[in-house]
DNA sequence: AAAGATTGAGTTGTCAATCTTC
DNA sequence: GAAGATTGACAACTCAATCTTT
């Protein structure tokens, strides 16, 4: 249809779909072999982590993890659950809830992260050279930032 | 941890995982607004037109949309609902059973791509240059071919 | 009324057990 | 008994409606 696609860019959209779905399952059965937390969970308590003053709001959790509103809560909720995080509520705006980390939530994390930085490392990067890797990391960003508006 | 990951790697493998989910959540709104299968259902259209003699097994449609078997039977049963495909037992081997497409479901790919393309091209292509494109061709290729073994 | 978050109902996907044919 | 596929029970996710605080 369009000249693009039809100029090898179906291969290269093609290849991105199943290279990320192969090379996700792979990590994600690295984790579950060493008892450790599913990739979705890990990323939260990552956000959390990151977030400043270790917390995070519900909302901006959806937001940075490209999730709903609801799929926020109910994801908070195992993971509390599972005693990994904690909620409080905000002293200024009391509408507001935050997740905060407890103590195993970052024995989880730190336990989990040797695991997927190798997963990250043998099944993603080891292909790519350091060109590849530069152009990805700035080619992607820039995909990123133009899917934000639209 | 590792080299690879400090190396600027892990920047490049956050950006991959989200612009991942921007453009597929992006081009799934295009194809929903315009009134055409979701992601999924293309997926297994072009599966089954694909294939040889235009019907596939179930298990292999399995395999080639990296789902399990009851997740292949969940899917044609809803594809079946819609009309889309049909299923057929094989002569020689009755355990088996082919997908093929209906009229409606060959209609439904044919509208459908139009807007999937544009949404490749636009959402992913075009942020790309052409160096990129072969770039990320190859790099993908070759790793999902090494997800494949482990 | 709007923002922040949660809940209920429904959909989609997965695992283990089952059925049929080889 | 093993391969191909399906079913039942259950877990993960989404949408719309709701509740609370601003």
């Amino acid at each position: 249809v369009s000249k693009r696609v039809a100029d090898g860019g179906l291969e290269a959209w093609r290849s991105f779909l199943q290279a990320h779905a192969a090379v996700i399952s792979n990590i994600e059965r690295d984790l579950d072999e060493h008892g450790l937390v599913p990739l979705i969970w890990y990323d939260v308590l990552v956000a959390i982590q990151g977030a400043p003053g270790h917390r995070i709001r519900m909302s901006a959790l959806a937001d940075h993890l490209v999730l709903t509103r609801s799929g926020a809560t109910r994801l908070i909720d195992k993971l509390e659950t599972a005693k990994l995080v904690l909620r409080e509520t905000a002293d200024d705006d009391r509408r507001g809830a935050f997740a905060t980390l407890t103590r195993a939530g970052r024995d989880a994390l730190r336990r989990a992260w040797p695991i997927y930085a190798r997963g990250i490392n043998e099944r993603f990067l080891a292909h790519l050279s350091q060109r590849e890797v530069e152009m990805m990391a700035s080619a992607f960003s820039r995909i990123r930032q133009a899917s934000q508006s639209s």
